[in-house]
DNA sequence: TGGACATGGAGAAACGTATCTGCGACGGAT
DNA sequence: ATCCGTCGCAGATACGTTTCTCCATGTCCA
């Protein structure tokens, strides 16, 4: 019993402690090698299925459960996908914070547990001290900033990136997003054949894609009819500011006859400073927001919404991400650097292989009409967004 | 040339891939072992300032990114926290869906970010295989099922968790909860001081501990007054049911004067029920829930609100956890097996070692009053749990 | 009888880091 | 002069997998 002691394979006698049971031990217990347990285990190597069984029981009976980190150091997959949460402002740390992102990672996590890769929650502040720290298959941006310094160097060092949110100038391996000029066109139309005169905008100060793409679609089309554009921008960060900038909208000398509003809560916060200068809705005022919640059919009146459809995009996003990271193991900055000009409508092709602009998606918006938006009688939901590059 | 090529330590020449750079490489071009680069980077060992600049300095010019894989494997500490998102009732992936998780989850994300950790969001079902895919420094679970096979398996491997709502029967490590039990009994008495004469509650069906715990309350206080019991239950995850349900204690012959709502959209359905039997709240209808939206305080008339306090929830358990995880090592089940005695008031006491019961940590809720459950002049925001144990 | 081929499995080399041990040199104290 | 402590660093090992290579058997057919 002294000299047989060592039986546990080429691992010396050092003091064994009773952690938990590695694949040596299984092996040892079963009378194999590792190289067979491994084989077994994952359903691989020329193995007779009474050995496999056997294996799988032994392990099973030891409770053996492989490490993840030895998997990963080994294979270079970890499973792990990144979600940087933007934090629309500078410190407050928001995603659930709109309804759209609650709903966007929400489909997100779903479809990537359906997968079998798991989300991981990050800052898109480049704080290197975490980000380091996870080994990443892969990575989900929400809305890029145009330069993101964190999406760059993900992308140099071969980390695959799709963002949701057409990026502004950093290079990434996909891209999902709603058309959004087309969205808000088709607002403007809604509204105008409602009756408005006069269309006032909601919008922020921020310069994230959607921002920017929403008020200047919203520019062009003013400067096309010839209506003198009237808006009010607050950061979209601060709930608080959203009132007030609805309030002033309401306020001007040259007050909107209808007003649609870039955040989920400009809404509300519309309503009460309409109520506030005795405008009725819709009679005095046309109201559209974007916004995912259903609060604004039981409002009074109930709300006209342009939905984003944020599942269906934190859906795409992962799939997309997914596919990239098993599939063409994309060499060395080949389809990278070209401007983004490739954009096509839902449905993606996936496993797009070969060189060109990043592939980008674009997924319909849908407008829930509602009676905040018609003179007449509410109608039903209708969808609205044109193809694109019609301008 | 030719001989002096093999320089970059015991690696045999195989096809140096340009992948990225490694401890090795930087190593080689620093001019030091790689004990060195390692010492120098983590600020460990004896090393004097200038070589510990200097192998600096080289790493970040040969962008080295040292291997999370390789850290963890060696460490055995992965910088991730588990974070198990319910799915209140089966199949649908609910997390983000009631504020109360959403605001929580982020407060949890925050709070570990700021102490170098990242959330990993998994699902509370055992599908092993995506669970088994990722090493855990430890777990956040959500509300615990009363015999969570999930968390025994964790715990039983050796990984902290700890679970935001009071675990019924499996072992943790510590856990935080509100005073469900107090709170329900601060807005009966509530209700009962303005005025109402039957009480009645919208409940859930599934046995969590926060449905539990809450209707056993309203069940003992009803005992202690006198009251027939007046209630529905139906599944909280399921949105359609919670209107259904509202209308029929609403419809009961024995109609209650005054109706507290467990989950968040309680309130909306409950208003929406009262007005399609003309009854006016809170002249007819006193009315309550509990929610952490701000919705209610824009409803007409505005509900009266518990709020449960997500933030600090979150915040305390992810602090608790990560004291778990850094501080005393928890030997071989110590501190396991014992009845679930030990709760204390907030704060909790940290770094907690030892034996003994689990240890829990109240949290307070808090009543946020608004018209829906005065029938005087709506005061302000009043404050309300009793001390635990006081029953 | 002997090669070709399939079967079942073992050995060993990575993956990239942290850390334990040890070693030469140097300086001050005895 | 010798001894001892400290400084500055290098070597080697281990973390627990996956996987490439290779070997020992049969088995079949020529």
């Amino acid at each position: 019993m002294t000299a047989a002691a060592n039986q546990s394979g080429r691992r010396p006698p050092t003091s064994r402690r009773l952690e938990r049971a590695g694949i040596r031990d299984v092996a040892a217990a079963a009378g194999v090698s590792i190289t067979t347990v491994s084989d077994a285990l994952n359903g691989k190597g020329r193995l007779p299925d009474e050995t496999r069984s056997r294996v799988r029981e032994v392990a099973e009976r030891l409770g053996y459960r492989p490490s993840a980190a030895a998997r990963t150091l080994r294979t270079g997959r970890s499973g792990l996908i990144g979600l940087t949460v933007t934090t629309y402002g500078e410190e407050p740390f928001t995603f659930t914070e709109f309804a759209y992102f609650a709903e966007m990672a929400r489909a997100a996590t779903s479809a990537a547990l359906g997968r079998g890769y798991a989300l991981v929650v990050l800052p898109a502040s480049s704080r290197h001290d975490v980000w380091s720290n996870v080994a990443l298959d892969g990575t989900v941006v929400i809305d890029p900033a145009d330069q993101d310094p964190l999406v760059s160097e993900l992308y140099r060092s071969g980390v695959p990136v799709v963002s949701d949110g057409k990026p502004g100038n950093c290079p990434v391996t996909a891209w999902v997003d709603n058309d959004h000029e087309a969205a808000v066109l088709g607002i403007l139309d809604h509204l105008s054949e409602a009756g408005a005169r006069r269309i006032g905008l909601l919008t922020g100060t921020s310069t994230d894609t959607y921002t920017r793409l929403s008020t200047d679609a919203y520019l062009g089309w003013c400067e096309r009819v010839g209506q003198e554009p009237v808006y009010e921008a607050y950061p979209a960060h601060d709930p608080a500011a959203g009132a007030v900038a609805a309030d002033r909208l309401l306020a001007r000398p040259d007050r909107p006859d209808a007003v649609y509003g870039l955040f989920d809560p400009n809404g509300t916060d519309l309503l009460a400073a309409a109520r506030r200068y005795g405008l009725r809705v819709p009679d005095d005022l046309l109201l559209v927001c974007c916004s995912e919640s259903d609060v604004y059919a039981g409002t009074e009146p109930p709300i006209t919404t342009l939905s984003l459809k944020p599942r269906r995009i934190g859906t795409t996003v992962v799939n997309l991400l997914i596919d990239a990271i098993e599939g063409v193991d994309s060499g060395t900055g080949l389809t990278a650097d070209a401007p983004t000009a490739g954009a096509r409508l839902f449905p993606p092709r996936y496993r797009t292989a070969g060189t060109g602009p990043p592939p980008g998606t674009l997924m319909p918006t849908e407008l829930i009409v509602r009676a905040s938006s018609l003179r007449r009688s509410p109608r039903t939901t209708v969808s609205a967004p044109r193809t694109p590059g019609e301008v």
